[in-house]
RNA sequence: GCCCCCAUCGUCUAGAGGACUAGGACACAGGCCUUUCAAGCCUGCGACAGGGGUUCGAAUCCCCUUGGGGGCACCA
């Protein structure tokens, strides 16, 4: 990494902005976009900012808005203008702000910035097809920007329909702007193209509304994707013809797949074993991630709070960050992580919270609606021994799955039930003596048991672990359970000895 | 193909010319604890992409190479 310093303060607002486009889901690397704005408002006195770039009426998914607010807000990121908040600079729609689009598009034109463009798609699609056989840089050849008064006049007698292009100026010159988190950056004018600021259904195109908005919205910095990079200079020469004070620029790195190979794309995300991982922020959501541990784990993607911290919160991270802090280099998204964070966050929380977040889950998980779930009495006593043993929601329900069982229980590995070391038949006989010292036990409870059982096991001549082994396959019908004791605890003495004698019959015709 | 950006353990990162024998975390391996599985604790493995400069001194500044990523739409 070079060494930055770079100036990224100004003496105005802090105003930032998060203007996502209603065409999918909430990406988890437009989320860690949001965050990085929103961590910067907050430690500046700022205002965070959602505007919703809905100007492709084509790609527009309809339930998509939802998601996107839904999904900021269950990460912890209000905004304090935009959508169902208003405030002063609105409306936060840019399909609602169209004739402020055609405005200043017409400055454009009539200060010589821009220009009415009539070709046709046919033609741009055949001059490219041309470029491309030729190996020549592809690009628009600014064919209309140098028509006469006569044939423009012509073309508007005939209702051409037309597009609004920008006109690049000088053409061979170059733009040097300053990124707050990479430096200097230069781009030759060459390279850049007569860009489409007005679509022939009166639509903006992004580079136009954004640069418009921004500005109207007083945005003191942008804070946006690394994608945006190579397109900046076309933004810095727009706010020079519009004679607008430019904001500060900041690219953020892309996150790439977690094997590192190619941007996290917008449909699926392959981990170094070839498998595919979520990368829509609802996914994490429905796996059961806590939205503590996102908010923590994406501020660890391109930016950290210091060389030894991995957990902090959200209040230390705002009184830590800043632009000059981000690392630059594109960084695989480190899934592993996530689930290590996510169950230290699990840890962290008090029983009672975690029941409350394990119910809907859990209730999913079984099969049983949530109300149900809220009356079973097993779940909460369950809630201490699980804690530590989940890394998400998701994960409590196989855990539990035996304590909501009512009928008689399968065993689906009879010899799973025959100990270690031990004849099925010798199995049996322990079982058949837990059985009974288990009936005969004045007190249902933890500590009663466990001593009833150490002793029985002592009886039997048995070590204590393969006798609990037994047990627990029994009473759970798996090899890997919670703790036991309290397990039986929970379970309740009928249940308990109800499952000893099905799995003595589940292992009679093994002896 | 052209342009832009990036480059420290497998991965996320610390590193602002001397405090670097390059630090932390995840993952992985081993050990302790132990009623299974976890959790926890301890230990280990493991990187400055390569080559030239500048400097008394370079992970750090410059150049080249290589590698990776992004962008080249009437999408954002």
């Amino acid at each position: 990494m070079t060494a930055r310093r770079h100036h990224f303060m100004i003496d105005r607002p802090v105003r930032v902005r998060f203007a996502p486009s209603p065409t999918g889901y909430l990406h988890i690397g437009s989320a860690r976009s949001a965050l990085f704005n929103w961590l910067f408002a907050r430690g500046h006195g700022g205002r965070f900012i959602l505007r919703i770039e809905d100007t492709d009426r084509k790609r527009y998914v309809d339930d998509s808005m939802h998601d996107i607010l839904a999904g900021l807000r269950w990460l912890g990121l209000q905004w304090d203008e935009g959508p169902e908040v208003g405030g002063e600079y609105g409306p936060y729609f840019q399909s609602e702000r169209l004739p402020i689009y055609t405005q200043w598009a017409d400055w454009l034109i009539d200060n010589g910035h821009a220009y009415r463009c009539y070709c046709s798609a046919e033609r741009l699609a055949s001059l490219r097809e041309e470029q491309v056989a030729r190996k020549e840089q592809s690009g628009y050849d600014r064919h209309c920007r140098y028509l006469t008064a006569e044939q423009r006049a012509e073309r508007e007698a005939a209702g051409d329909p037309f597009v609004v292009r920008f006109a690049i100026d000088p053409i061979d010159g170059q733009t040097t702007f300053h990124d707050a988190v990479r430096g200097e950056i230069t781009v030759e004018h060459s390279l850049l193209q007569d860009t489409v600021l007005l679509k022939s259904d009166g639509w903006p195109t992004y580079h136009l509304a954004a640069v418009v908005d921004d500005h109207l919205m007083e945005i003191s910095h942008i804070m946006r994707s690394d994608e945006w990079l190579p397109s900046a200079p076309l933004g810095v020469l727009l706010y020079a013809a519009f004679g607008w004070e430019p904001p500060v620029w900041a690219h953020l790195p892309v996150i790439l797949n977690p094997n590192g190979k190619g941007k996290m794309s917008k449909r699926h995300a392959v981990a170094p074993d070839g498998s595919s991982v979520p990368v829509h922020l609802r996914d994490y959501i429905a796996d059961g991630y806590l939205p503590e541990a996102m908010f923590n784990f994406l501020s660890n993607i391109g930016w950290s709070i210091d060389g030894s911290r991995e957990v902090f919160t959200p209040e230390d991270a705002i009184a830590a960050f800043s632009i000059d802090s981000i690392n630059p280099s594109p960084a695989a998204f480190p899934y592993d992580k996530l689930v290590w964070l996510d169950g230290m966050y699990i840890r962290q929380l008090d029983d009672d919270d975690l029941y409350h977040r394990l119910i809907p889950f859990v209730a999913q998980g079984v099969g049983l609606s949530e109300t149900e779930m809220a009356a079973r009495p097993e779940l909460r006593p369950a809630v201490p021994l699980i804690k530590e043993r989940i890394k998400t929601l998701t994960e409590a329900a196989p855990m539990l799955s035996f304590f909501f069982v009512d009928g008689p229980i399968t065993y689906p590995e009879p010899a799973a039930l025959i100990g270690d070391k031990m004849t099925a038949a010798q199995s049996l006989a322990a079982l058949a003596a837990t059985s009974d010292a288990l009936s005969v036990l004045a007190e249902w409870g933890h500590d009663s048991i466990e001593t009833c059982l150490r002793e029985l096991a002592v009886t039997l001549g048995l070590k204590v672990r393969q006798l609990l082994a037994i047990v627990r396959v029994a009473v759970t019908a798996a090899a890997v359970s919670p703790p036991l004791f309290e397990t039986l605890a929970i379970l309740g003495r009928e249940r308990t000895l109800l499952r000893l004698a099905s799995a003595g019959e589940a292992l009679l015709p093994l002896s």
